[in-house]
DNA sequence: ATGCCGGTTTGAAACCGA
């Protein structure tokens, strides 16, 4: 394995977008995949279909909302925490964090926080703080992270089609940007707009509205990938193809990929071979 | 440009997502 393949996808329903799930599975064959909203309990979880794709998986259930789960191509994910710190009365399955392939993984389903304002944007603002506080003892473990999922936020307005008729929404307010921008300021680094500065990128289209046809879409999921991660990344992209079939999530699956750790006694090895030469 | 679509729920209308 030269490379590592890390995928983010909101699946808007694991039950009813299973042969979709299968069918990107089987043709990208992703090595680390984060889902958000799973919509089912947890045990409505479809895993025997995912282990006979090849895959080993933690997951966090919910009956009908949230709920995210972390897959693992030929190996079992190993857990290191279900749910944000911060607030043990928050039952919402939105956080799951695991290693797997050498990488730890922090999937997040961030709250969406529409109407705005009002409860629901407080809660997103409180579970953001939340997240930026364990972040910061994530990156500064200085172990291989990345923080992969869907964040509820447009960063810039070069992340959507056109602001105008979002203005209100949560999605674009300047404390949801604020927050984002406050992560990436302990040093992450946003992998789709490090590998594709200048470039429109979008990872949801809105299912009504002629939104996908028209190419008018949002970039909301993300990768974050920690100083030890961001000298690896070799290549990030969005997985259209996915957004094109029969029924599908209104997200597409968003993807890096990594080069290997290059182990010491291999650098050993080039070294003495070029000083013989 | 207002959930207009789509998923889910103790089984139809209502709630939710972005």
């Amino acid at each position: 394995m030269s490379t590592l393949k890390l995928a983010t996808f909101n699946i808007n329903g694991i039950r009813s977008r299973l042969p979709i799930l299968l069918s990107w599975l089987e043709r990208e064959a992703p090595d680390i995949v984060c889902l958000q909203e799973l919509k089912a309990r947890d045990d409505a979880f479809p895993i025997a279909e995912i282990r006979a794709a090849g895959y080993g998986a933690l997951w966090q259930g919910q009956t009908s909302w949230n709920g995210v789960a972390i897959l693992a191509r030929g190996s079992d994910p190993v857990e290191s925490r279900r749910g944000l710190p911060g607030d043990p009365a928050d039952k919402q399955s939105r956080y799951l964090e695991a290693a797997a392939h050498g990488v730890m993984v922090g999937c997040l389903y961030l709250p969406n926080g529409n109407p705005q304002p009002g409860p629901k944007f407080d809660y997103k603002l409180a579970w953001f703080e939340r997240l930026i506080k364990h972040a910061a003892k994530l990156y500064e473990s200085g172990h291989p992270v990345v923080l992969a999922g869907d964040f509820n936020v447009v960063p810039t307005d070069e992340d959507i089609y056109n602001p105008r008729s979002w203005r209100k929404d949560a999605l674009l307010q300047p404390e949801s940007r604020t927050c984002y921008q406050r992560l990436l300021a302990q040093g992450w680094t946003d992998a789709l707009r490090h590998r594709h500065p200048d470039e429109r990128i979008y990872t949801f289209w809105d299912y009504f509205r002629q939104h996908w046809p028209r190419n008018a879409g949002l970039r909301i999921d993300h990768l974050l990938l920690s100083a030890d991660l961001a000298p690896r990344l070799e290549d990030a992209n969005v997985g259209r193809w996915v957004r094109d079939l029969p029924h599908p999530s209104d997200h597409a699956p968003a993807w890096i990929t990594l080069a290997q750790k290059s182990s010491a006694p291999k650098k050993a090895a080039r070294k003495r071979a070029r000083g013989k030469s």
